[in-house]
DNA sequence: CCTACCGATCGGTAGG
DNA sequence: CCTACCGATCGGTAGG
């Protein structure tokens, strides 16, 4: 059912919402207007009246995506404490803005294909400022809390963000390797390597799981 | 210059090579079939005299990528040695076959995005066997070799080719974050990540292996 | 006059 | 392999 009569308003919003979807599974080249158009329920010029072209419905796609990062950024950066407790909730919240919507993770990276000068300029402008962040984090955790001496945090930061990215745009795809309760292994191995590579082992297991035994009492199968 | 008359066997390879960088720089949508043959100098009927559609100018791209794939794979399997030594081989194959033309992860990437169910296929055909050697490896190498003990061996295999795809995909636009020598920086990070994630200190780290402290205590609240 | 559209069609280009 | 085209559909805009 249809909530009937909705201001014209709530057209624009509708074509952000469906073109975000539409871009992410198929691309702006491969996403007509028609497309867009009949998944909000008007007609092309009714679209064509909120945006002054697709490409100015692409551009309000990625000030979504962009505006809801800016929404997550303060969470992110005043995420709790320190040492694994500050990396998990950094982690979580990055992890969580692109799982919440996989489609946002598609469109990013289609427009990394797509565009890739327009995506350095994003990089450069206002994703900078919170990876450089994340950075100084992850520095100040080399000069006394216990990540690994040889991490190069910015370049960390970023190989992070990329897996990420591709793990949460590809997980339908991925899940295919694996049979079994696959969303969760994937989520699992993917916040470890992320904080196994970053904390010397001393540090990151508050848990004691490695008592150093000379042999593993663990049996495998 | 141009080699002046090619025979028609040339047209056919220039084709998927020219294919290759077009779907790669603009996606399949993106790239017409007249770019193809103007990139070739030929007409776009002699593109479709050797491919009876578009369709089959993308397979032979794809198929392009996974025959030399199966080709690099012998290498990759063999690969010498145990423990950090065959890891640092078999992750060498993997990022150098991707890192030698970036074009190759950029279509599997857009395939992903665009075609899931097709990718899906052939996750569980061709590529599996090679992912379930190298978990193998990984599983091996937990029972005895100081890998942790705690990774997912399917799932570490799969977060480690996606972020080697993505990596060397976008390295061009990543490198818009670091200012200075900035390809070195990130192929490093990449290798330590994938290093670091999977073999515990003791073993993977040649210098001091820490001896176990008494607390494992962290130091949050 | 404005808004929010519609039916029809613009110039170009798609795959074939 | 080229010239010459097709049915359709592209993004975008006309008048009403």
């Amino acid at each position: 059912m249809v909530a009937a009569r909705a201001p014209e308003l709530d057209v624009r919003a509708a074509v952000v919402t469906e073109a975000m979807r539409l871009f992410a599974a198929h691309g702006f080249d491969g996403t007509a207007l028609q497309d867009i158009a009949d998944a909000v329920g008007v007609t092309k010029p009714a679209v064509l009246h909120h945006f002054p072209s697709k490409e100015h419905v692409r551009q309000a796609v990625l000030e979504e995506i962009l505006a809801h990062w800016n929404e997550t950024l303060p969470r992110l950066l005043l995420a709790a404490s320190r040492g694994v407790d500050r990396f998990d909730a950094v982690f979580g919240e990055l992890h969580r803005f692109f799982a919440a919507d996989p489609n946002r993770a598609r469109v990013v990276m289609r427009e990394a294909l797509d565009r890739p000068e327009q995506m350095k300029k994003l990089l450069r402008g206002p994703v900078r400022p919170w990876l450089a962040a994340v950075a100084d984090y992850i520095k100040a955790g080399q000069r006394g809390l216990g990540h690994y001496a040889d991490v190069d945090a910015e370049a960390y930061v970023v190989h992070i963000l990329q897996l990420v990215l591709m793990a949460t745009a590809a997980a339908p795809v991925t899940r295919a390797v694996l049979e079994d309760d696959a969303k969760g292994r994937y989520d699992r191995e993917l916040a470890r390597i992320a904080r196994a590579s970053l904390f010397s082992p001393r540090d990151a297991q508050k848990e004691s799981p490695r008592p150093e035994p000379a042999r593993s009492k663990k049996a495998a199968r």
